[in-house]
DNA sequence: CAGAATCCATCGAGATACTG
DNA sequence: CAGTATCTCGATGGATTCTG
């Protein structure tokens, strides 16, 4: 369990650096957000960013990918036409998104203090 | 506590992505990680790094700079000459490690099933 | 509908050289 | 010692257009 913690620092697992980075993008959190719960299709998943901030297909496109490619979302295909394409999450991408959650919940319990500590960091660089 | 939650999705809150930003860049983490315990002069912290991956003093400055304004680490500055500059974690940066650690930990344990999807997508790619 | 192709702007990371 | 100043390069994000 010690010898596990010690590969916070060093990226000599690259796994842990890619899972890392899923975290850090722009788009993961969100998507898998999105897709945890009921199947979604590609058009509406699309849709679901539209009022905020809207994501173009192709970074979409990209996203899901790199999610799939992880084991984090499952991507099912249906043979009719038009194209019917279904993606949600799979178990490994509700662990993920659990944690996730943790962080961001934590975050926002501190918002607060972490304001004050940008507030206090621009005060200190005015002053000189 | 549910509306909280609600928070993964949208980026309304800025500080959420500046904190899952941390998580997804190359050295926040790594960085963390050798603050934690006892201070840490700025060229001691840039040679732990020596050996496995090296790090620019651009770069390190940099990621200090990014944490101390996050509130997660301090630095405080001995007025002699040649200077002397300690880092060390914070509370909130404590904090942020703890949930670093169990997302790599838990990372770690599952190292095997990223790698098997992984395969099979690269498998499922290469077929078409 | 579910993407693929193309092109462009921005940013993080790194190498290198220099300084109070 | 603890940085700053410049520059380069590749990756990420995004807009737009096209297609099976």
């Amino acid at each position: 369990m010690s010898s596990m913690n010690a590969a916070v620092g060093g990226d000599d697992c690259i796994v842990v650096r890619e899972i890392l980075s899923r975290l850090g993008d722009k788009w993961s959190v969100r998507v898998i957000h999105q897709v945890a719960g009921e199947p979604i299709r590609f058009t509406d998943l699309k849709r679901r960013f539209e009022q905020d901030s809207p994501i173009s297909s192709r970074v979409l496109t990209r996203t899901l990918k790199q999610l799939e490619r992880d084991g984090l979302v499952s991507r099912r295909v249906f043979p009719v036409v038009p194209p019917r394409v279904e993606y949600n999450l799979t178990e490994l991408g509700k662990q993920f998104l659990h944690y996730a959650q943790e962080i961001v919940d934590w975050t926002i319990e501190h918002q607060n203090a972490f304001e004050a500590a940008r507030r206090e960091f621009e005060a200190q660089s005015a002053e000189q």
